[in-house]
DNA sequence: AATAGTAATAGGAACGATTACTATTTATTG
DNA sequence: CAATAAATAGTAATCGTTCCTATTACTATT
């Protein structure tokens, strides 16, 4: 894959912020920069960027988000801030409970936990 | 709410299900059963259905899909054949732990585990 | 059974997020 | 520094969903 500064410019600002932005949001942030951006051009650079493993998409119900951590975690979303925190968590007894109960084979777990956090 | 037929043929139609469907597979089934049926009825439908606690919303990627299932629990996502298995957990360890080790109080959680189910 | 009142519908327009298309620009390589 | 092909900007198209409005159909009352 090319170099291109556009791309550079998007995966600085998804590594600067732990907001988990949507695309709008990036696109946004990278006018500031480079005014001359394309949309399309966000969009097609926030797949590549997964697709080469920079990021992780994550889905908040029908909203789609970008996340810079690539370590196994969660998300915790208070509803009344709105704020989406990461959160590791050890899930090994959830794989094994899985695999002997359902006869399932867990590759991979997504959890997000809607409550309230700290701040109220 | 008043009654309507629509509505009825589409909470038939997804309470005879485990697929947990989305809308459009919704409104191709109550086509068979009543050919005018519009895909807004499907969608509003729902929606009501929904806020009256009869069915839930469930969120799988960037898919809409929908439950008759209102007992809580979770869903087990095969990769081979693309079906969703409900499965039910006793998550308060994980609340528990979510509170003590983050200060957050859940109130409710979503999972969802991606794997290969026993069929494979 | 006929009527009035109003909630729900069908059908299509509108919308927002994302993807596709294409002429132009730009990074890379000899 | 010229050739090549990948990436871009800008715009059109697409997809799922919601909104709008004239018409239809439930329901309570007579």
């Amino acid at each position: 894959m090319r170099y291109s500064q556009q791309r550079q410019i998007i995966k600085e600002i998804l590594y600067s912020t732990n907001s988990h932005p949507s695309a709008d949001w990036v696109y946004n942030k990278a006018k500031k920069v480079m005014p001359s951006i394309s949309l399309g051009t966000v969009y097609r650079n926030l797949r590549k960027l997964e697709e080469i493993g920079s990021i992780k998409t994550i889905y908040d119900g029908p909203i789609v988000r970008y996340d810079w951590n690539k370590k196994p975690h969660h998300h915790l979303k208070c509803r009344v801030c709105e704020e989406f925190i990461d959160v590791e968590l050890p899930d090994i007894n959830i794989k094994n409970s899985v695999k002997q109960n359902f006869k399932f084979v867990v590759e991979d777990i997504d959890m997000i936990f809607t409550g309230v956090c700290n701040k109220h």
